[in-house]
DNA sequence: ATTGTCAGATTGACTGACGATCGATTATAG
DNA sequence: CTATAATCGATCGTCAGTCAATCTGACAAT
């Protein structure tokens, strides 16, 4: 896998695409907020040309909805949408387990078995950021096994979706125990070379991490548990 | 299901957009091809502006690829990445269908099996046209039932992407037989509301196609049997 | 044959401008 | 006092023109 060494200067309308990105998926814009361009051109100091191209692109994420005339928006994400999104994240994170445990060289496999690892020791005592960043590299080790450029590129736009969400409400504080055993299957599965039981472990696991989220988003954010029972 | 009746008069950007991805869906532009900004707009009358931002929403679609300071040129489907391509639309149809058979009503399933009937009495006798129209006929009724926007929405850029494919080389000649065959495993599994029948069914019908597809992308253009075995 | 240079073409980005449209506010009529 | 109508400001959609940076291809020089 050789890397071209070129180097491209970021144009300015990426910047503004990724700043925006992450400004809506941290929340710093709340959802259904409005976002006139002329605000969005002095926040990030660019023309209105640069500000729409981008606009456009995040448009066709579904991560902002136009409305005619009235501008953009930061996309509305319901109950019902999430649990949607969720689904669809189910079976493609599923296909992209199965891929990798067809086509994933044996460094690929320990490379996950280590994440895996990781993820099991350092876990229970890692905050929010690290736990994130391991849990980052595990989707990263696996998508780059999958050899499935497509199913990576929408699982990002998926996750772009689901932080969003997750940014605005909920984390899942007594979840990780269930998690490691979840993605032990998957890992079990993936040395064993069966990529219909890593299908449906990771089809299982997205279900059941939605079903705590759809939970937290639909009771409303007064009196919320510590508790979760998954 | 009310329809707005409000008439909104298609923006300009709407026009460029739709015209040139049926441009590049039905093939009129090469893939690989190069669209500099001076062309498209005398093509479609319109400013650079415009013509920017439409392609924007088609680079996110997949349909373009921009390269920096190069421009915009149409994307390249090459076979590994129509196999891809595939693979992802059998887990999305996969997701409709079984959701399809989870939640649809009781009409929905009928016109579902309605749709069916139509392609197993009048395909054999029908032309391209008509064909590619009760198919998509088809995948409406499933979508719709299927209660799942973002599926529906992914499934349409992917179909995009398959039907670019279709137009640069190859029809399914011999396999319609086949299709009403795999079809009708999928309505009957509805009908008897099995989800996960409906699932492998859905799928296995996907990669059916796939494979056809592929062999015939794979068999370089020159003699080309009218034989398709599945 | 490789390297260097230059002109033309194209992109990336910015600016200013114009009418059209929407939302809200105000004014008017009943 | 309510309800409709007129008004107005903000924003969008679109265009045209400018400028610098970059790429392409051709031509010249080593």
């Amino acid at each position: 896998m050789s890397e071209s060494l070129r180097i491209v200067p970021q144009p300015m309308r990426r910047q503004v695409e990724e700043g925006l990105r992450a400004a809506i998926v941290n929340g710093r814009f709340a959802p259904g907020e409005h976002l006139p361009d002329r605000v969005l051109c002095d926040l990030f100091g660019a023309s209105r040309s640069v500000v729409r191209e981008a606009v456009r692109l995040l448009e066709a994420e579904g991560l902002v909805t136009v409305q005619p005339n009235r501008g953009p928006f930061v996309a509305h994400l319901s109950v019902q949408e999430a649990a949607q999104v969720y689904d669809v994240r189910g079976v493609l994170e599923a296909l992209a387990g199965e891929s990798f445990a067809r086509h994933a060289t044996d460094d690929e496999r320990a490379e996950l078995r280590a994440v895996w690892e990781d993820l099991a020791r350092r876990g229970p005592t890692a905050d929010r950021e690290q736990l994130l960043s391991i849990k980052r590299r595990f989707y990263d080790v696996l998508l780059a096994g999958a050899r499935n450029a497509y199913v990576a590129r929408m699982l990002d736009q998926l996750l772009n979706r689901n932080m969003q969400l997750r940014a605005t409400s909920l984390s899942d504080p007594g979840r990780l125990p269930w998690t490691i055993k979840e993605l032990k299957r998957v890992v079990d599965a993936i040395d064993r070379r069966d990529p219909d039981e890593t299908f449906v472990a990771c089809r299982e696991h997205v279900q059941r991490a939605a079903d705590v989220a759809l939970r937290l988003l639909a009771t409303p954010p007064g009196r919320r548990d510590a508790e979760v029972r998954p």
